[in-house]
DNA sequence: GACTTTCTTAAACGCTTGTTTAAAGTCCGG
DNA sequence: CCGGACTTTAAACAAGCGTTTAAGAAAGTC
């Protein structure tokens, strides 16, 4: 009746779910507006996934794998270089995921809604999708710190880096209406990326100075 | 019947709204948990206040006024001094909003859920709310530059600012996930102000610095 | 004290949500 | 073909939501 257009059903609700999810998040997401733009029977969503909850793992599970594609694409060609320029393709690599809009991009919308508003999948999304993430900033930041610990200062630092990259997220509403000029199109990126590693560098770099010099004092 | 205890019925329902509304919400509190608090039936929310989004309008119009006391005080402290002292109080007062659990911390609560999940309330949040706050920032990061334009990239500075504060809130539930070590006590707030203040302010030197240049090199 | 206005109540309405049911359709090996 | 397992469908269910109704209580007014 339906012509399924060789794609199976399972498929075409996950499709769709990630969509969705992606765009509203898990609990404003509703079932009824997956399973139309699937052109699929509600029950289905019980059928293949045992309900609403199932198939939010499962559209996890599913784009887990293409998800920052682009972002290590960025950041895997800085690999070679020096801890400058690897601090400068994270944070464009950041910019870009919250940006994008493609396919490969909804596994990290979601987690961003994730972080807002945790749903039971954080633990999972925070392990898989963030963390390794986070522990490649601190090895950046310790090699310009020149150092292996991971105080908190340390990782205060991290959270600085981060948080100037995903304020612009976060708060992209409020931005529009404070700052109705700035705009996010592909220069404005690459320029504002530019801004927070000069930022963060000098940051960094006043940090390790006042870090070496109290080190220096009590080795006395 | 029920013992109204002296208070109006009005100030009991805005109270427990204030209450439920920032701790979940607009659309996730429901009249019901209101009302349930507030010893109230649920058709006093219409009577009173015509609905759940008047409620909501009238619950920020009632807690506008006590929002912000404690930063104000805060800042305040530092009026007369120079603009580093004037930054750091900024940056205080910003992590001091998003840890309260008094009353007078609701509006804030309310502002930060606002940002993530914006209503149609949002646009007076930032004018009065946002905005006060935003134009107090970008004098102090004025004088620190020495400029008076507000081009872009000084609003970059800004959002660097606000963005390293105010991670810490969005993204409370991965930050404990992923550092467990972390707290948020009143000394940690104090030393997290203090490295927020001295990474920024080394940021903006070095961004000073570059900007000069600039400037110094289209004079020729 | 009767009357009007203001306030409050219990109950139900209409809607949306995720879920479930029972019947019908589809597919495929025998 | 045919029969059983797998899919899909339309419809309804139960729960929660904001809202509304109609009746009653409380309080002020003449």
């Amino acid at each position: 009746m339906v012509e399924t257009g060789g794609r199976d059903t399972r498929e075409r609700i996950i499709e769709a779910a990630g969509e969705v999810f992606a765009r509203k998040g898990f609990r404003r997401a509703t079932v009824r507006d997956i399973c139309a733009r699937a052109g699929v029977n509600v029950a289905m969503i019980k059928y293949h996934f045992g309900g609403k909850a199932g198939l939010y793992t499962a559209v996890l599970e599913h784009f887990r794998s293409v998800a920052g594609r682009r972002s290590r694409q960025i950041i895997d060609r800085a690999e070679r270089e020096g801890p400058e320029a690897r601090l400068k393709a994270f944070i464009r690599a950041q910019l870009e995921k919250l940006t994008g809009s493609g396919r490969p991009a909804w596994f990290d919308r979601l987690m961003s809604r994730e972080v807002m508003d945790p749903t039971r999948a954080l633990d999972a999304i925070v392990e898989t999708g963030v963390r390794p993430s986070a522990e490649r900033l601190v090895g950046v930041v310790q090699e310009l710190l020149g150092r292996d610990d991971r105080e908190p200062d340390l990782l205060y630092c991290c959270l600085s880096i981060v948080g100037q990259c995903l304020h612009h997220h976060y708060a992209k509403n409020v931005i529009a209406r404070l700052y109705p000029g700035l705009a996010y199109g592909p220069g404005e990126l690459d320029r504002l990326a530019e801004h927070i590693t000069d930022f963060s560098l000098a940051g960094l770099a006043a940090h390790r100075k006042r870090h070496d010099a109290i080190e220096e004092y009590a080795a006395l």
